[in-house]
RNA sequence: GUCCCCAUCGUCUAGCCCGGUUAGGACACUACCCUUUCACGGUAAGAACCGGGGUUCGAAUCCCCGUGGGGACGCCA
């Protein structure tokens, strides 16, 4: 058999969202996975409806992703233009064609199609044969000339030699018009595969684009990390059959078939997505892990103007990298760091002042850590339990005071590597301050 | 309304094609362990074959009918 060509064709009509990524990721998937080619071909026949932001988001989004296209727009090919507001003369010629065979009409200033109304049948690769007759001609060309969906679809992926059509469930019905055409230019059908659709997590109805959690690019803002996505996306609605879940991008592009692709509609779930962002970037190397969230930061303007110490930084993001879930929970994680004006959380202040003497518990730890060893958490777990030892008393009647005076908050990385990084003078003045502004003595 | 597709834990799914499983995994939830926090990690528990008819010694698996869910019915794509 010749090579595979699938192709995705987006309309620019509105911001890019995971049903789309989806299907771009399917035909992407079987494209490397049959070393076929992955055309990309922008369906911009709408021009009241089209824009160019919309088409940016489209790239960017694609390539976030780190879905390449072979053919397409930026990197050419042979059966260009692959933007459908270019390829009026092609469209042209194909109408052409059915206007001298007899299956067009004028009416209204719209041409329509003529069907033939026979049973129009396809072997579809993830649901059988499905059988469906078109009733009523439909119109092509509209009454101001562009032409329309169905036949410039079907057009260019004759022109294009498109071989697969993977495309959401909710083309199906429109099939019929599609073969009907086909058979019209006497052209055999592509294989179709029309994969299951992505349902919206709370109520009824598949996801659109005013869905929560629907746009790509709000992921790309939040810190999440493409091959999460990636991964996450290719399990909704496809198998690897083998109770695998996360997986290299090679791996699941040797497993990815069609025939593993099921018939039922998936529902988002981003607690789920969510885990497997957090299992991506609790796997990656710090060298890789700290430039990222670095730059993430930045990005945020989470440094403001003060410039940071790189050592530093590399500290406390090891320290945190256990803790976040994506890269947008890290300013709240790791701001106690980087300023001394951190909130008190009054929840947690609360609970430690309200038990035994913590001010008194602070005095004599902030005594102990005149002598401690900073230089591992060991090192200083041991100094802790010595005091703890020596005065009778529990190490967590040091620690949880401590992690608050520190860092205002009751939960976080562990306590010793906190004060490890922040450093002796700093956990000393922060208790300091603490006491000042906590105990009940005037 | 007409047509098309689908149906296993709350969710994503394996098993179905080629009938015989304690119906498996993951997320979420719960408990315990670890860390005297939280999270991570570990262990355990609970949790499903939509209903009804067939066929069969035997049905999640094959067939039919219901029901439910989804989609399409534009001079949108």
């Amino acid at each position: 058999m010749s090579q595979v060509r699938v192709r995705f064709a987006p309309s620019p009509t509105g911001f890019f969202h995971i049903g789309s990524a989806r299907t771009a990721l399917f035909n992407w998937l079987y494209a490397r996975h049959t070393g076929g080619v992955f055309i990309l071909r922008i369906e911009d026949t709408d021009k009241e409806r089209n824009s160019e932001e919309f088409l940016r988001v489209i790239y960017d989004s694609l390539r976030w992703l780190g879905m390449d296209w072979d053919e397409g727009p930026g990197v050419g090919g042979s059966f260009g233009p692959y933007r459908q507001s270019e390829r009026a003369p092609i469209y042209r010629d194909y109408l052409e064609r059915l206007r001298s065979a007899g299956r067009t009409y004028e009416k209204d200033g719209a041409t329509f199609f003529r069907i033939s109304g026979e049973p129009q049948v396809i072997d579809d690769a993830i649901r059988g044969r499905v059988e469906r007759t078109e009733e009523k001609d439909f119109v092509i060309v509209r009454s101001d000339g562009n032409p329309v969906f169905h036949f410039v679809n079907v057009v260019d992926d004759l022109a294009m030699r498109v071989t697969h059509v993977i495309r959401g469930e909710d083309h199906l019905s429109n099939t019929s018009k599609h073969t009907e055409l086909f058979r019209a230019f006497g052209a055999p059908l592509p294989v179709y595969a029309h994969i299951p659709l992505i349902l919206k997590q709370n109520g009824p109805g598949k996801m659109s684009k005013r869905d929560q959690g629907a746009l790509i690019e709000e992921y790309q803002r939040r810190g999440f990390q493409p091959e999460a996505l990636v991964n996450f996306l290719c399990l909704l609605g496809w198998s690897p059959k083998n109770d695998a879940e996360k997986m290299p991008l090679e791996e699941i592009i040797r497993l990815f078939d069609l025939p593993g692709i099921n018939q039922s509609n998936a529902r988002f779930d981003e607690r789920k997505l969510a885990h497997m962002n957090m299992a991506y970037l609790h796997d990656m190397p710090a060298a890789r892990y700290v430039p990222l969230a670095r730059g993430f930061l930045e990005r945020g303007g989470f440094f403001g103007t003060t410039p940071v110490d790189a050592d530093y930084l590399r500290e406390v993001l090891t320290l945190c990298q256990v803790k976040v879930r994506s890269l947008e929970e890290l300013p709240a994680a790791i701001g106690f760091f980087f300023r001394e004006d951190f909130a008190i959380d009054p929840k947690a202040r609360d609970k430690v002042l309200a038990k035994g003497d913590p001010c008194a518990r602070l005095r004599e730890l902030r005594a102990a850590l005149e002598q401690a060893d900073f230089s591992t958490d060991a090192t200083l777990e041991a100094a802790v339990q010595a005091l703890a030892v020596q005065q009778g008393m529990q190490t967590a009647d040091y620690i949880h005071p401590g992690r608050l005076a520190v860092s205002g908050v009751s939960a976080g990385p562990t306590f010793y590597g906190i004060f490890r990084v922040l450093g002796r003078e700093r956990v000393q003045r922060r208790i300091d301050r603490f006491l000042a502004s906590h105990s009940p003595t005037p």
